[in-house]
DNA sequence: GCTATTATATACATGCATGTATGTATGCGT
DNA sequence: ACGCATACATACATGCATGTATATAATAGC
């Protein structure tokens, strides 16, 4: 039985987005790939992007590789799938708390909560260097990557102006401020990752605090 | 023709000890050793640990993989090798400029510089990270590693102490604080490699300024 | 319920990096 | 100057992950 028409390579776009007939079949598909989503973030956690084998990917959704490449074309195309959703949920959720808030020490506090938070979460640390690293070393993804990151890191730079207002601590752009808030949260998690112990939760929350503190005080 | 006497693969310590005999001969292959090992700190910084080709490193160092696999076991070795060489060079520039100066105001600055400095070492920071992550996907070799580290971390708190004295800046120990602002000047500079013109030369005097200062002060 | 279509699994081909085994050249002792 | 050992190169074998092509199971339309 010959196929006559070669199954064209369906484009970028028609891949992400549902083949169409909105029915019971789409929302199975829609939860497999949501499935292997949530497993390739934890992989690609676990073991970073390059050792990160896709088998291991579609086992840890519970299915095989055939389930992997009738929903990606590849690892890259799945690891920015994963950017793209990751992304977007972040940014949801820091919206609404930008929004919830109107009291300034409301705002302040919650961000201060926030930039906390971030010393605790694992696989957000982990993914997020793995995206950094990515761009750093392959030119080509680069923009696409920086743009996501961008529109993150612009929304934690929002949050500190409504807080600190359009005016810049002492010369730093509350982007600067952001980087830096959400950076040093990183890496102090990374170091408890790879030294336990070596930095306690009353430092973590000192060494924030203080750092945080500084950066709004020198504001006003 | 047999080869009666099995070559015995040989153990850990004697990959990485001269075979004996010290004459021109060893100063070769120690030359290429030295010259592998930096080809490697390139190539591991370059494109990871994982993606990292024996091969490249080989020719990068002017070689083939025969002279790779004659002075090293494996991609794993030469790694740990680089670890080994990197840390020690490191703690012998950190405690050189420890025993230097004598002045409180000297050390001070001194130190304020070493950190600067760290935000501009592009290399150290990616290939740091490669240990770190290394370290917390590899069991087995999580001690290792962190050994290591943890003597270079040491000599900055040694540092630390020596500008603001064995008691902690409010609660924070002094291997803490050193910890911080190594993660603080890394992850400013990670992010400019991620995103050029983020963050500029002046926000990272500044930011970095700003933390170290509220960490010596804090003690006062 | 039967057929068409879609979703997933299985089987196979390919490429590529590693590691090993052998070959060649360069230096060292006598 | 000759022979041995050492440094490095070349060639080959292996393993393993990817990607593709085909087969089966599940769902929708009629």
């Amino acid at each position: 039985m010959e196929r006559p028409v070669k199954a064209a390579k369906t484009g970028l776009i028609l891949r992400t987005a549902p083949r169409r007939g909105g029915s019971r079949q789409q929302a199975r598909t829609d939860a497999t790939r949501k499935k292997l989503l949530t497993a390739a973030e934890r992989i690609f956690a676990r073991t970073g992007y390059e050792a990160a084998r896709l088998e291991d990917i579609a086992a840890m959704a519970g299915y095989t590789r055939g389930a992997f490449y009738a929903n990606f074309d590849s690892k890259e195309d799945i690891f920015f799938a994963l950017l793209e959703a990751w992304i977007s949920e972040k940014i949801l959720a820091l919206t609404s708390l930008l929004t919830q808030l109107d009291s300034r020490e409301a705002r302040v506090s919650a961000l201060r909560q926030h930039y906390l938070e971030m010393a605790y979460d694992r696989r957000m640390v982990l993914l997020s260097l793995e995206y950094k690293l990515f761009a750093v070393r392959h030119p080509e993804a680069h923009a696409r990557i920086r743009a996501r990151q961008e529109r993150l890191k612009e929304c934690g730079a929002e949050i500190l102006r409504l807080v600190s207002g359009p005016r810049s601590h002492v010369g730093i752009s509350n982007r600067a401020a952001a980087t830096a808030l959400g950076g040093l949260s990183h890496s102090l998690l990374l170091e408890r990752l790879v030294n336990p112990g070596s930095v306690s939760d009353k430092e973590i929350r000192i060494l924030l605090g203080l750092f945080f503190d500084g950066l709004i005080a020198a504001k006003d």
